[in-house]
RNA sequence: CGGGGUGUGGUGUAAUGGUAGCAUAAACGCUUUGGGAGCGUUUGGCCCGAGUUCAAAUCUCGGCACCCCGACCA
């Protein structure tokens, strides 16, 4: 992509009416825009981290059996009013023309439920295994901290349906794993712990996966030998120490909770009637676990751990673009060569964004880059043309390296 | 929802009752090109409404919006 042609600019100066840095760092980058408290537009730079972060989420959950489907997100009264929650304080509601009553959907249980209910009779047919990756709506009473708590916001959410507490026990293992899997390829391995939560009525525990940095919301207790996380209402039930290890140095950290899995149980099978005749011939209830991810908030947190000083420095799986291709200097030989490289980057499929503008400074065109945290920055520029070789430099690393053109396409490849 | 704060060109700010100013961005021209470069010209603004006053960005009241702390967040 060429950067001239983004319709989205950068913004020289912190704006005003933003505290968080994902906010602050992802408003001046151009990736989103504020609509109000609360309600962001991703535009084109973070659309794409988005989708790269929603491929990585899909690839996982495919991985693992998970079966794709799009839910509406206007919801019926009747579902909730079959589970007791129509009068749940965070939900959205509306009223038709004709006096109907709506909800947008904050969680999907109740379309889900009655949904696989519809096509599950016998054992034979579970386990069930459905997401979605779609808008929820949660009526906060107070939005804050850019992308980390908002009210409209992407989520993947993942129900699985099972005969009995074992299956649920083990495929509910299997998320967990899947669920590193991700953070680990958003760059998040060495910062997110699972964390024990209560696990409300369903469950002894529920688990949260949380990502620890100085700018965090929420406060964890990290178990120094095991490395499980405990949140407030776990270590004072426990006595202050470690369940799994008996462990008592305990580390309070501040952590953004980026995902969460539970045990539904029966909850939501019993209020929809979800039974199933099993082998021995009973009538027997559907167990359910539910399993959640947010994109907004995941692309917030990455950006709280993965910033310097002067910007964003994308982690490589999710970044926009691999490479920031920048030329220097209006000299025609300098264009033609830099825009040679542009096409055989891409025809190498190495996604690119070309810094082509012609009327910027230098140290404009150098600070755009810094902010908008592309892992690989290449330069063209009559110093670099008069060793034939282009500039190549990492956002996370201060060295640079030369490389001759007529290698650059190769050792781009090969190493990034 | 309780508390605190803030609303001035696209962005960041100044003016505290008396001519709305500066920087930056944008447009045009020329120069310039390894860390937001220079000169000149130009465009564009007081959140909304009511009130006080000779006079309101400034004071009062109401509304709206945004930020921060807390509570809330199966």
């Amino acid at each position: 992509m060429r950067q001239s042609q983004l319709f989205v600019k950068t913004l020289k100066e912190t704006v005003k009416d933003e505290k968080s840095i994902n906010a602050q760092l992802l408003i001046r980058g151009g990736f989103i825009d504020k609509l109000m408290a609360g309600v962001y537009s991703y535009l084109p730079l973070g659309f794409r981290v988005l989708k790269k972060i929603e491929n990585i989420i899909r690839e996982e959950m495919d991985m693992i059996g998970g079966q794709e489907v799009f839910l509406p997100a206007l919801l019926p009264k009747a579902n909730w009013l079959q589970t007791n929650r129509w009068q749940y304080e965070e939900m959205f509601k509306l009223k038709s023309r004709g006096g109907k009553d709506y909800s947008l959907g904050w969680t999907h249980e109740e379309v889900i439920t009655p949904l696989v209910k519809k096509f599950v009779n016998s054992y034979k047919d579970l386990p069930v295994y459905v997401y979605q990756i779609q808008n929820k709506f949660r009526d906060e009473l107070r939005s804050k901290s850019g992308l980390l708590r908002v009210i409209e916001f992407i989520m993947k959410d993942f129900y699985s349906f099972h005969k009995n507490e074992k299956d649920l026990d083990k495929y509910y293992e299997e998320v967990k794993e899947a669920y590193f899997k991700i953070f680990k390829r958003c760059g998040l391995e060495k910062q997110t712990f699972l964390t024990l939560a209560s696990g409300g009525t369903f469950s002894k525990y529920s688990h949260e996966f949380q990502t620890i940095t100085p700018y965090g919301e929420d406060q964890i207790y990290l178990c120094q030998k095991c490395k499980l996380g405990l949140n407030k209402e776990i270590i004072e039930k426990e006595n202050y120490q470690c369940p799994k290890c008996k462990n008592k140095n305990l580390k309070i950290e501040k952590a953004i909770e980026v995902g969460n899995i539970f045990k539904l149980m029966d909850k939501f099978s019993k209020a929809f009637k979800f039974t199933f005749k099993d082998s021995d011939g009973k009538e027997k209830i559907v167990l359910m676990g539910c399993y959640g991810i947010g994109l907004g908030r995941l692309m917030g947190a990455i950006i709280e751990v993965y910033h310097d000083s002067k910007g964003i420095i994308w982690p490589k799986e999710i970044a926009p673009f691999k490479v920031h291709l920048i030329q220097i200097g209006n000299e025609r030989n300098i264009e033609e060569i830099t825009e040679k490289i542009y096409e055989n980057l891409k025809k190498a499929k190495i996604e690119v964004l070309y810094d082509d503008r012609k009327e910027k400074s230098v140290g404009e065109k150098f600070t755009d880059c810094d902010l908008i945290g592309i892992p690989t920055r290449i330069i063209i520029s009559p110093k670099t043309l008069e060793k034939k070789s282009a500039e190549i430099k990492k956002r996370a690393q201060k060295k640079i390296k030369l490389i001759k053109l007529n290698q650059l396409i190769n050792y781009v490849q090969h190493n990034f």
